[in-house]
DNA sequence: TTACAAACCAAGCGCTTGCTTGGTATTGTC
DNA sequence: GACAATACCAAGCAAGCGCTTGGTTTGTAA
């Protein structure tokens, strides 16, 4: 399964906006939108001049702002979850399912996706509360999946520190690459992947 | 140098303003009002209210909202550089100045400071191009001192990644604890100190 | 062609926002 | 105790906000 088909299935199964449809481009202008200005900075008149249409057209599509806020999250960590599934799975080792899901992890961060996941970071404040429980609940699933692996690695004795805490520290060191990382410059997404494996002492034996 | 006398000798200077005078005690409940609910839905009214005057009579400390902001920030770059300073100096090896900066960081991001720390790294964005300008150079004084550190300890051949990426990815981990670490949870702050050196294998020899 | 729903526009309502204004207490200084 | 300077209040303005409304265009299928 590549990353072209986790997200054909999920449009099919709607759970995921197709990309190219109206709902889906407002989603993506939103996601950049809401990274560059913040939620609150962007005006529903905003968002509806980047896809092109009246602001009140919008909310033929959305019952609020507030929703369009919360799909972007909701979309976004679905996809996700399904991308980082796919990561474990065709991975062999505990070890190489870690390094799979630090790499899935940072290319979600600084690829395609990375506006929306920057939205994820920064504008969780500004969902609802019943919004906030709903995409806590999915997100869980996606922790999930980390907890799995690196509890795993614990008790293989690779790892000695807490998974909790391990985790929660990569979360900040994965996310906070949003705000420096730029492709291009002579550091590729897999040398800093390579930099966090080493990091956590976990280098493969042979390098 | 403890803490306390740290801030008093900023405060002497103008650096940072007192705690208990008007302007600090406003400076305190904006902190922790930006951190709350962020910047934008902070109202002016609000943060009078805070402090028990009427909306307009900000503007007689203040010309404007954001300029609380940028205020917040400075002062907590300001007192935040100090003590890491502080922290530098009184360690004796690079080793144990790295370890010093960490405990001090966590320490600002989850002790007092903790709100206005919140701020600087959530509320970024809505700052103007040119508090930001003045804000990042602050930033640049406080960041060299991490440099300085991690670099010897790259010459020394303790250090085998990138100082630059490692401290990024260190300002990730440690904002980070903000968003879950809470002290009295059986997890003190000297434990996490501890957990993080260890997960970049700097663990000291007698251990 | 007709029928109907989905998508959109033009206009604007009601409310909240940051900030201003003109005036009144309070405070410190000689 | 006179007198600025500082700190504050009460009221409200202009602008921008999310969202609504009534009506028009566009797409689709028989």
């Amino acid at each position: 399964m590549n990353q072209d088909s986790i997200l054909r299935s999920l449009v099919a199964n709607n759970l995921v906006s197709d990309p190219s449809g109206a709902r889906g481009r407002l989603l993506r202008e939103a996601a950049r939108l809401f990274r560059d200005k913040g939620y609150e900075r962007t005006t529903v008149r905003d968002l509806a001049a980047a896809v092109g249409i009246q602001s009140g057209s919008l909310f033929h599509h959305f019952r609020t702002k507030e929703e369009i806020l919360k799909a972007v999250m909701v979309e976004t960590i679905r996809l996700n979850t399904a991308l980082m599934q796919a990561a474990v799975d065709s991975a062999p080792s505990s070890r190489d399912k870690l390094q799979a899901l630090i790499r899935a992890e940072l290319e979600s961060i600084n690829g395609q996706t990375g506006e929306a996941m920057a939205v994820l970071v920064f504008e969780w404040r500004s969902l609802s509360e019943e919004s906030q429980a709903y995409v806590l609940e999915l997100r869980d699933i996606y922790e999930q999946l980390w907890l799995d692996v690196l509890q795993a690695l614990r008790r293989e004795g690779v790892l000695v520190a807490d998974p909790f805490v391990v985790r929660r520290m990569l979360t900040g060191a994965l996310s906070w690459t949003v705000t420096w990382y730029r492709s291009g410059g002579g550091l590729t997404l897999d040398d800093l992947t390579q930099q966090v494996v080493a990091m956590m002492g976990l280098t493969t034996p042979e390098r």
